[in-house]
DNA sequence: TTGAAAGCGCTAACAT
DNA sequence: ATGTTAGCGCTTTCAA
């Protein structure tokens, strides 16, 4: 692989010269960059950017963490992340946490190697072994989809989880429900508290509440949808509907449903949350909340962006909108 | 952030015995290692990896291109990517390219400025742009999950697609089924036609063929499956079975299929690829060909790990092996 | 076992 | 507008 030596030689001029007229067009002479363009071509030079990123001290890559990367959701804002990164010369590193601390510190101890400029967390934990708390004070994270608990020192990018809840909570008392089961995500989540409180709140505003018998816990996945609903199904007095607090839930849900012979919206009405392009569809296809994933992913890195610039930055909090998505798996309650 | 010199100081010895003591403990002796790795230990002291990798002339990074990051079946083989990424000290760079030739050649183009040393490309176009061929051809990369066409310079890691189509056909000639449709993926895609190929092969052994007016072209989205099916089935000898070059146009058709009233299986049986997580979900279930994906994905980093090692290197063909998975989505014909 | 010093390829400050 | 040169933090060769 040739260098910048090589073209300097070629093209007669020095070093410094074939820098800037790389980075710099304008600040040398049209027939020098002339010469250094075709010295460039002739021998296929291509800047060796691990020299120019440690020149500069730095590595021009974020790491973004992610708890599933096979998660549809979590797909769709790395998307967005990632195509903010490219329109800001940043490339992006992936670290699939698998929601596990150990990987979680693996991959944030690359920002303090200089492998990343800063990081992207989209689960809720401070990724950083406790024991380098202090040297991460400087290392630019945003928090993105989450709110990492207890820690309020990094700006936040999340949706209007409260707001969701409630609007799917109005939805489906609009639809006469009033036994409505919840199978929630991890409950160590702020979000999943987030939509918790939403949807309870919600429920008073009508002279319901939340039953806590009814209230159970899910993973995220679809196995876990299914636990939660055959819980809530078998019950003595099952709920007549369910909201889930992911899509993959919903579809494990409604697969458990009719596994126990029940009709959806019919017998049970089932709500999602994310808006995954399975949930188009599933049979019935799924009610669900819209969130804007890319866009998501996109400010998120927009704000670490700002952050590594070191521009000013307190802990902001940017609420992006949701859409209630209704389909077919909710109607009226038949009871 | 502290450097190798501020370690060096403090313990009294010479930066290069700090950077034996870290990275060759055996090389130093055991009092001065001690001592390092207390001045490490006091100043918090991580080593500037930007520096060493540019001083080594190596990024221990890989850039995986994938075509859509949002298919379950790709998650999961980038998630065997990066654990023996991570196993052998390197991180993952992610090219989400869409299919698009210009994502791909930008992507591909970052291992020629060494910010990656290797590439798995997980499409079947050459990645790289015509005019930087010759300096690419230096650059370590392996195919997988797929074959680029035109061009075996590259091992290639993948699955048996032959002879998985071959099963598949088996599996729905023994059900009794004669008229088959089928949703191919691109068909520029070389698996695509293995498969198509397989397909057919296996349909002769029965004295069948494939009806080029029941294979119908599919993008691998859902939306494209649903396309497709409506087409296959609202013609005027529908077939009683469909074979769907993947999981997600499987969904589609099973979906399409229904809103055309029919049932599956009893008026359509409907086959996937892939065996992604949501094919259990399906109602029915989704019979389908399990592929490793993560095994596809180990295997394709550490081939391409021996690649950057300079280990001598074929272009070799890997084969990993398929399993039929029979659920409820295929059933005997009932014509 | 340890230290001194060259060098990796580039950028940028300084000089011309 | 261009050249000279120091230096980024580390590894590694060579010498002691």
């Amino acid at each position: 692989m040739s260098n910048i030596r090589e073209v300097a030689r070629r093209s007669g001029v020095s070093v410094a010269t074939v820098s800037r007229a790389l980075k710099d067009p304008q600040m040398v002479s049209p027939q020098t960059r002339e010469k250094v363009l075709k010295a460039v071509e002739e021998t296929g030079y291509r800047p060796n950017l691990l020299a120019r990123n440690f020149s500069s001290g730095k590595s021009f890559a974020v790491m973004v963490l992610v708890p599933n990367i096979a998660n549809p959701f979590f797909s769709k804002v790395i998307r967005g992340i990632e195509k903010a990164a490219q329109d800001q010369g940043y490339s992006v590193l992936l670290g699939d946490t698998k929601g596990e601390p150990a990987h979680e510190q693996f991959y944030a101890g690359m920002a303090l190697t200089n492998q990343a400029d800063g990081l992207i967390q989209l689960d809720s934990r401070y990724p950083f072994a406790e024991k380098d708390a202090a040297v991460a004070a400087s290392i630019p994270m945003v928090n993105a989809c989450e709110r990492i608990v207890d820690d309020d020192r990094y700006p936040v990018v999340e949706l209007d989880n409260c707001g969701a809840a409630q609007a799917m909570a109005r939805h489906l008392v609009e639809l006469g429900h009033s036994r409505i089961g919840v199978i929630t995500g991890p409950l160590k989540s702020p979000i999943v508290r987030d939509r918790l409180a939403g949807f309870d709140e919600e429920l008073h505003r009508h002279g319901l509440a939340l039953n806590s018998q009814l209230v159970v816990n899910g993973e995220f996945t679809m196995s876990s949808g299914a636990v939660g609903a055959e819980k809530l199904l078998s019950a003595t007095s099952a709920p007549s509907a369910i909201f889930c607090m992911n899509d993959e839930m919903a579809i494990g849900a409604i697969h458990q449903a009719k596994k126990m012979r029940l009709r959806v919206p019919e017998d049970v009405s089932v709500t999602g949350f994310d808006n995954i392009e399975f949930s188009q569809f599933t049979d019935p296809p799924l009610t669900t909340i819209d969130q804007p994933a890319e866009e998501l992913g996109r400010y998120a890195m927009e704000t670490l962006r700002q952050m590594i610039d070191g521009k000013p930055m307190k802990s902001s909090r940017t609420i992006l909108p949701f859409e209630l998505v209704v389909r077919g798996s909710t109607g009226r309650c038949q009871d």
